[in-house]
DNA sequence: TTGTAGGCGTTATCAC
DNA sequence: GTGATAACGCCTACAA
């Protein structure tokens, strides 16, 4: 059903129709009657995909994350999906994966389709092969990154302060007669860099020295999580608190130190980045670093959408996090 | 950059370089490779909307989903998402929430999209007015539910069998010398009432009448689980197993029986329906009836990426749970 | 081997 | 108030 095809049934040519589907203004009240009663009769619906060539815009964005099956991003996800929603938008999600490369197809697919703003989750995409994509595929249109920024102009950034967080998170453990602690950092992203360079330096401000930091590396994954804290129990038996990065590997080097009989939050005070749901399903509940997951949802979204009508906002933004207290501390 | 621009600078027409950008035979080896570099030197890329336009295809599909951020749904979207964009598919992933009004709006938007197909993830989606919206909106294109059917030409089903599997699940627990089981119903959906059915009959099995079943209802978020459990240990404190229509609740109840000292599994024993990973994270690790929401996805993609390509299918495929044994029987 | 012309379904700009 | 007509960017007969 296309509006020509309506036109030859109401006897009217396609641009009345056009007009009455429009809702615009100068058509002679009964025309619009008719007209109107068969569009409901024939179910039209416009062909958003010539509206869009047209109109020059696909009323699409896209979302670009790594793996949504993680808590934190699937949540991001939603937020913004709901939120464009409402403004007639649809949501294109692309799961990326780490590598550069599928970045890189996803900004450039995302390109070819025309979809109106993106915004990038993570600040995995905070890199060049990112830049360089964005510069070449959305020269104008707004991209906002969550949790990263890269330099364009057209690009915003949402931050929150990860390295500050992690300084206080260690100093919220030191509060608590925790001195000897372990940082497990998920993957060099500048995100989890910033992290690591937060808690370096609340340590040394304990008066611990560089080198004697017990800083150790695992992926996001609860198998991840146990490997590791079996290795740190092993190589330190003495430690008092363990700041994962993010929440998952948490839950899994819990697990370990429950199975061992090793009490937390008496014997071993735990933690985690990023405040998901996966904090009230463990056991103990985990205490995590909440880095504003749902704020930034709606910020990035409230802004790409802001940029999408023309209306400016600084390039970056602030949030500050805060520590949500559970069981494992 | 359109075909035309290219076209101009090339000293060609436009519809050799549609050619040589859709590596089309009968181009002159010359011209292919001088146009070939032209396109990569200003980064061409086709326009997807007005190739849309002129193919008929979109070569998008819709995923309707009641609330991706529930594990067991996102899974789901997220390898339907990964298979179909291996043939070059896009995934409008669409949160409907529980109301017909909201699902029927997503299909009408969908189908104003052009999208090639859609998948519907849930029998939430098994309902008179979904039925109808789709006939109307999606007469020819395929459609796939997941874990439902309608009854409609173009719409295939991939189906589990959660009432045998609920049957299995209560001769599990009874083997196991509970015989006391309480069942938790999540929410009126298809699905969900034949768990219910499948309890009852097994139930009937073991000697119970219809009348002295305990079966509670309650929504599928931890909070619930805890309210539902402290309700049915004051109203019977003999229970001896509980089983949950969904993972999350029983999460939240197993955290009650742990608060107040209940052994799982020694005392009560617990399990859940989805296999989700919220399994592994909680504790004890949750024993759970697995409906293949893996395999599903797989299937729903392969037959719908069938139906677009025009290969036939039955319009409804049955797989078969299997209960997944952890720590909490 | 290449070009021309028509069409996909809209919207928008002019005339009338 | 309403109707032609020309885009939007691409594909594809058909013609040359």
């Amino acid at each position: 059903m296309t509006i020509y095809d309506i036109a030859k049934i109401a006897g009217v040519s396609a641009s009345t129709v056009s007009r009455v589907a429009n809702h615009k203004p100068g058509i002679k009240e009964e025309t619009r009657k008719q007209i109107q009663a068969l569009l409901e009769e024939y179910n039209y619906r416009p062909n958003e995909t010539a509206r869009g060539l047209v109109k020059q815009s696909s009323r699409m964005i896209g979302i670009l994350i790594t793996d949504i099956r993680y808590a934190h991003h699937v949540d991001i996800a939603y937020h913004i999906e709901q939120e464009v929603e409402k403004q007639g938008y649809c949501s294109l999600i692309v799961n990326t994966g780490l590598s550069d490369e599928k970045k890189v197809k996803a900004i450039e697919m995302l390109s070819q389709r025309r979809v109106d703003g993106v915004i990038l989750v993570g600040s995995t995409f905070q890199c060049d092969a990112v830049r360089e994509a964005l510069a070449v595929c959305f020269p104008k249109e707004p991209v906002v990154i969550t949790n990263g920024y890269v330099e364009l102009p057209n690009v915003y950034g949402v931050l929150v302060d990860e390295r500050e967080g992690m300084e206080a998170s260690v100093r919220f453990m030191a509060k608590r007669g925790r001195r000897k602690l372990a940082f497990i950092l998920p993957n060099r992203t500048p995100s989890n860099l910033s992290k690591e360079k937060g808690f370096i330096a609340a340590m040394e401000e304990l008066g611990w020295s560089r080198e004697q930091l017990w800083i150790y590396t695992a992926p996001t994954t609860l198998e991840d999580g146990r490997r590791i804290t079996e290795q740190i129990l092993e190589e330190h038996p003495d430690v008092e608190g363990m700041i994962f990065g993010e929440d998952l590997s948490a839950v899994g080097g819990m697990r370990v130190l429950l199975d061992r009989q090793i009490h937390v939050p008496g014997q071993v005070a735990v933690m985690g980045v990023d405040n998901s749901r996966y904090c009230d399903i463990c056991y103990p509940k985990l205490t995590s670093l909440n880095n504003k997951m749902v704020e930034m949802s709606f910020e990035a979204a409230r802004i790409l959408l802001d940029g999408l009508e023309g209306r400016k906002n600084p390039e970056k933004i602030m949030l500050f996090s805060n520590i949500v207290e559970r069981e494992s501390t």
